[in-house]
DNA sequence: CCTACCGATCGGTAGG
DNA sequence: CCTACCGATCGGTAGG
């Protein structure tokens, strides 16, 4: 016996057009892209998405809010399955790496935003990211304490530091890999941020 | 007896288009400045603006080689001044740090440039700057074998992490620093350099 | 979800 | 360096 549905099922027409508003976005930028182009790229007309996205605006607020609300729902699970102290951080930068690696759009996505709005940025960065970035900070300093991590971190922006060398370093990567083979770019991005953060193990 | 003069003296009416188109490109990005928005800055209309610069691409070509021909003067200099060699590469961090911070439109515009044009970043990366690329992390290596530098860097790698930690962290350093005071960002920025590229002191 | 259409603005040209 | 103007394209609406 098959089970009830109301209307929608397969992957969802707003779905399709967040997805690919995001790839859009990320690629040509939010002025750049026209409203017809997005809708070709899902098979339909302008009103038709205009329908569901009463604005080009709104869109954007949309694509934003998929964008991170998926890291409202990955950030705490993190941290919390993360028993110790410093090591910590080291799980939620990998974890960072790894989220952006799958999907480089939305590491450009995020990063034009910083560059087209900064002040939309600026207040998303003191409401939202704010106390996960002390939270993360906290965790440095404890391993400061326990003579782990560099006394000449400054940890909050060293947090900062990382999310941009990730963010903007996944934005960029295909441009920088033409001079290098491979996954160097990504593993040297991850050896700087041990390397700066962690104290040599022995010498 | 004053000195003969042919026609321009003053701040150059090119010139000053140069300074607007840079300064607007770097704000909005490259297609959401209009022409017009460019000539109001300057003070003259657009089609004056058109016969200095024949089309809009003309205009962002003439601000990009003027951005890449300072470089072009000054990195040689850098280059030849700095004797020793891993000390060379610490020099023209500080260098380029020195150059993105006072102006940091200069870090947004190539920074748009990356994600708006990246064959052509690509290409520039290629023909322009691998030259450079290549002699610096030749420098690192010389470090690696006095055993100064810690033997696990990728030294092609974290050149160009280095030039994205600085084009990029200044590009972005306005965001960033509504959660920092004073210059904390600008300071872990070269820690983070400078940790994960020397070894540590002693322990 | 569509066709048909709107005013505004864009890059660029004519002509002086 | 200007006024006047061009065709194309934009985001968005009317109406079904």
């Amino acid at each position: 016996m098959p089970v009830a549905r109301a209307e929608s099922d397969a992957p969802d027409v707003r779905t399709r057009i967040l997805g690919a508003a995001t790839r859009l976005f990320a690629a040509r930028g939010f002025d750049a892209t026209s409203l017809s182009e997005i809708a070709d790229a899902v098979g339909i007309r302008k009103p038709s998405l205009l329908y569901h996205f009463p604005s080009k605006d709104d869109l954007l607020s949309g694509v934003l809010d998929a964008l991170l609300s998926h890291w409202n729902d990955l950030l705490p699970r993190l941290l919390s399955a993360a028993t110790s102290g410093y090591e910590q951080f080291d799980r939620v930068t990998v974890e960072l790496v790894a989220f952006f690696v799958t999907d480089p759009d939305r590491a450009r996505l995020l990063f034009r935003e910083m560059l087209d709005r900064p002040e939309e940025m600026k207040a998303r960065l003191l409401s939202y990211f704010r106390p996960w970035v002390r939270l993360l900070a906290d965790s440095i300093a404890k391993g400061q304490e326990q003579g782990r991590v560099r006394p000449d971190v400054d940890a909050e922006a060293y947090v900062l530091h990382v999310i941009h060398l990730v963010v903007g370093g996944i934005a960029v990567r295909e441009v920088m890999d033409v001079l290098l083979d491979g996954d160097r770019f990504v593993n040297e991005m991850l050896r700087l941020a041990r390397a700066s953060l962690f104290l040599s193990p022995a010498r």
